[in-house]
DNA sequence: CGAAGATTTAGGCGATCGGTTAAGGCGATC
DNA sequence: GATCGCCTTAACCGATCGCCTAAATCTTCG
């Protein structure tokens, strides 16, 4: 492994642990072995340092997932085909996945997970509503669907810590996850399963708004 | 509002937005509109004001769910008031959000946030094992279920700057928070549903574990 | 009033921060 | 062997960090 990647891979950990601004460079430095004014060299500051860290991340997610939406089945097996790659993304990058909770949550570099996730996030948007209607609007709507199945997701991980003084167990063995996927994969199924109905309770009083809008 | 206060405010904005080591006594002394000093004067050190943010938000947060667990009706609608009550409490307390999830992902004093968080879990768990004897096991176990509501509900205030970008409004809205306090409880509607039934397709090749505790 | 205690202030402490500098190794090319 | 470009190193810079000290100010009460 050569500088420029022991660096990488060090500053995600030291980022991931501590943020932006509580990871040192000397810290970074130490971590990966190598000079601190190495960082400077192979990175011009600190900040492009970062930029290196998440672009790689956000890289190879993207390539992860767009693998798995090419699969052929189903809209809930090619779903869950997607929700199973996330999930092994994130069981082998958790430090990164950190990394994007810190910035996504308030960071100054919110504008570049933006970037990134947008088009992700639409594009999932698109599928669903494409091939279930009714997720156009109403409690189940595909934007609300979303949120939830990528916060059941992410929450897991980034809170493993948290989850393993919970269960008594490792949040991240091959056991665990494996009976967070099935579950996800039974939280997808038990959803999809109301698209194919009509809604069962129209509670909303809204005697009036019974627009429709067909295709746009 | 008297000094003490003035600090915490600040200090809870400037830990949320930076984390510990990134938030500076500085910018929390130059927030809040005090001296530099006072910060440790009121609190010995930047840690114990960090303790007094943290245990300010726990303190406030289990007044509000202890509340909404002592509310009469079924179980669903007492579950659907324990997801009301702790949007709600996220809506007006974003920030401290923030704090417990830098911390839970790996902090330095995930100590004193599991001291809080696992009391909370188990009494949840028991309440769902205990309506629903289906969930002490399987694919939609109590553990797993709270783990995807707790994710649900807390990624999306912690998420709130990339959601706002995402969906072109202010997820903090009342109609925002509105639409997704009914879409949480949609989801725990079809959740408990399915809790009704016996399984619909018995996968798990476990015939033997038939084992039945009535009421313990 | 005046003593006593609580609160607030300016200023400075050593340590650490991100980043720079100038001087080396070191292999490839001529 | 000399030269060049890439990589690495120790030493250092001004700025900022958490924290402390001593004096000033405010509050309380006999």
């Amino acid at each position: 492994m050569n500088t420029r990647e022991r660096i990488l891979r060090a500053a995600g950990e030291c980022f991931a642990e501590s943020g932006f601004d509580g990871a040192s460079t000397r810290q970074i430095a130490e971590r990966s072995g190598v000079n601190k004014a190495l960082i400077h060299y192979h990175f011009k500051t600190k900040e492009e340092l970062f930029f290196g860290v998440f672009d790689d991340y956000y890289r190879r997610l993207i390539g992860a997932l767009v693998d798995s939406l090419e699969l052929e089945g189903t809209f809930e097996q090619r779903f869950a085909a997607l929700i199973d790659s996330y999930v092994a993304f994130l069981a082998a990058n958790r430090d990164l996945g950190c990394v994007i909770q810190w910035e996504a949550s308030g960071g100054k570099n919110i504008e570049r997970v933006v970037a990134q996730m947008v088009p992700l996030f639409q594009r999932g948007i698109e599928l669903i509503e494409e091939r279930h209607p009714l997720t156009k609007e109403g409690d189940l709507a595909a934007s609300q669907l979303l949120l939830s199945f990528y916060g059941m997701i992410v929450t897991y991980f980034v809170h493993t810590p948290l989850f393993e003084r919970l269960l008594g167990i490792d949040p991240l063995s091959d056991d665990a996850l494996q009976r967070r996927k099935t579950h996800l994969r039974r939280m997808l199924s038990i959803t999809l399963q109301q698209l194919e109905l009509r809604p069962p309770e129209p509670r909303a009083p809204s005697p009036s708004g019974t627009e429709e809008e067909p295709n746009r």
